[in-house]
DNA sequence: CGTTATTTTGAGCTGTTTCAAGCGCCGTGG
DNA sequence: CCACGGCGCTTGAAACAGCTCAAAATAACG
């Protein structure tokens, strides 16, 4: 998956403009209350769609911060690199997801974006986002709250990370995924998981081995079931009382 | 450690206007070259001081969100809590830093702050903050990066527990103490550390006798000399090739 | 339809936790 | 001034959760 290969496409492809005031993530990506006026406004903002197949990057760790990206279809994993090869995965991203906002802190992205599946996000240039949420408060508000809702969706892992074992990491996962597909109108109980088994363990800091097995035995219990990564939740409400709540 | 009571201090004793012009921690907390009529207006910002006690809250969960704060003196924790009764550190700050993003994206706080040891603080009002930055763009993007930097350390942290052991976590931990101390112009080596070996084990992920058997052995190796609290960090470049940089 | 990647499962091992006991320090009260 | 109790810290021994290594089963893909 060639990043160079796929630029070329994009040129081609997708010069459409984006209308902000057609999309149908409006309410997830900038729900803000605008008048027509500046609704125009913030549809010149983000006049790029560009679309990334499966694999593309798109950021790499120590690129330079131009723009957030709106995810329109499709999802994204971002992860970090430590200097000895180390990875995490430090989150899945989906449609109406805002994402690279990590880079604001030093104009430099610090951890990297890969398409999941073939994807498609809206360019967000941050110094027009920032120029325009001078000019709307509703807008610097929303921005803010953005960053703020990262912020606390982080905190919610380093909980998990910090004090769940295997299998209350894995149901909280799985709660997880099923509410935000319920939020894009989709099944809270049958779930098309993108990622590899590698991928949640990298994520909820477990071997992958132990993922697969934590799946088998929630199986086993009635709890889902699984057909590679395509799972069904049968017991939401005794996944919600194994992370206790 | 009762907060109605130390209000009934504030009000008496800082009253005080802040001046962030004469502030030491100018550089820290809000470094943005102002122009001196900026500078004014940012000083009517944060005029209020106040005082906390050793384990008196700056912040409940659930707490109306009304103004971020920026440590003047002194040292907080954060922590969030599961329903369950689950505590995970968050995170410990020190002077210089700005505290309750967390706040933002709800309006509520999702976390809890209090003080490690008799501290300050400034308050700063969300509010106004929003308003000056929408005038100062040299602010805004300030702001930005301040919630930025919150995001690629709450990723940092994930990076530490999910893909960490022990001893590197405690290393790593040591590291960042260090460095901390080093901006505010104290020693890189001599560390008074102002939490408790459970508290460091909630933030690292790890049970208390966890930490203090690292501890130990990091003594036994010669890297560090331990009395209670006060570490003596003696092969910095040992500690840094744990954690693989 | 063969080849490769992903997932499952097993068995043994290891790092971390758990449980328990002892030590040191500090503030309180006799 | 010393004894006492409490709290935080250290240390040990045993238990256990999750990891490693290995192999087989299944799914994905050209």
């Amino acid at each position: 998956m060639n990043v160079a290969l796929n630029d070329i496409n994009q040129t081609e492809i997708t010069r459409l403009r984006v209308a902000c005031s057609n999309c149908n993530l409006r309410e997830l990506c900038l729900p803000v209350d605008l008048t027509p006026d500046e609704m125009t406004r913030l549809e010149e903002l983000s006049n790029q769609k560009r679309s990334y197949a499966t694999g593309d990057y798109l950021y790499r760790s120590g690129d330079r911060f131009k723009s957030l990206h709106a995810i329109r279809s499709g999802s994204f994993k971002t992860r970090v690199l430590h200097e000895d090869g180390r990875e995490q995965v430090t989150g899945f991203l989906m449609a109406g997801e805002i994402i690279g906002l990590d880079a604001i802190s030093t104009d430099i992205h610090t951890c990297e974006a890969l398409a999941m599946e073939d994807s498609e996000v809206c360019e967000l240039p941050y110094s027009k986002l920032a120029e325009l949420s001078r000019e709307i408060p509703s807008l610097q508000r929303h921005v803010h709250k953005i960053m703020s809702r990262e912020i606390v969706r982080d905190q919610g892992i380093m909980l998990l990370l910090g004090s769940m074992r295997a299998e209350e990491r894995l149901a909280a996962f799985l709660l997880n995924m099923s509410q935000r597909n319920a939020i894009h109108g989709m099944s809270a109980t049958q779930l098309r998981l993108r990622m590899s088994r590698l991928e949640i363990g990298s994520y909820l800091g477990l071997k992958l081995e132990t993922v697969s097995r934590a799946f088998s035995h929630f199986q086993d219990e009635g709890l889902i079931q699984v057909k590679a990564r395509a799972i069904e939740i049968l017991a939401l409400s005794k996944l919600r009382e194994m992370v206790g709540k």
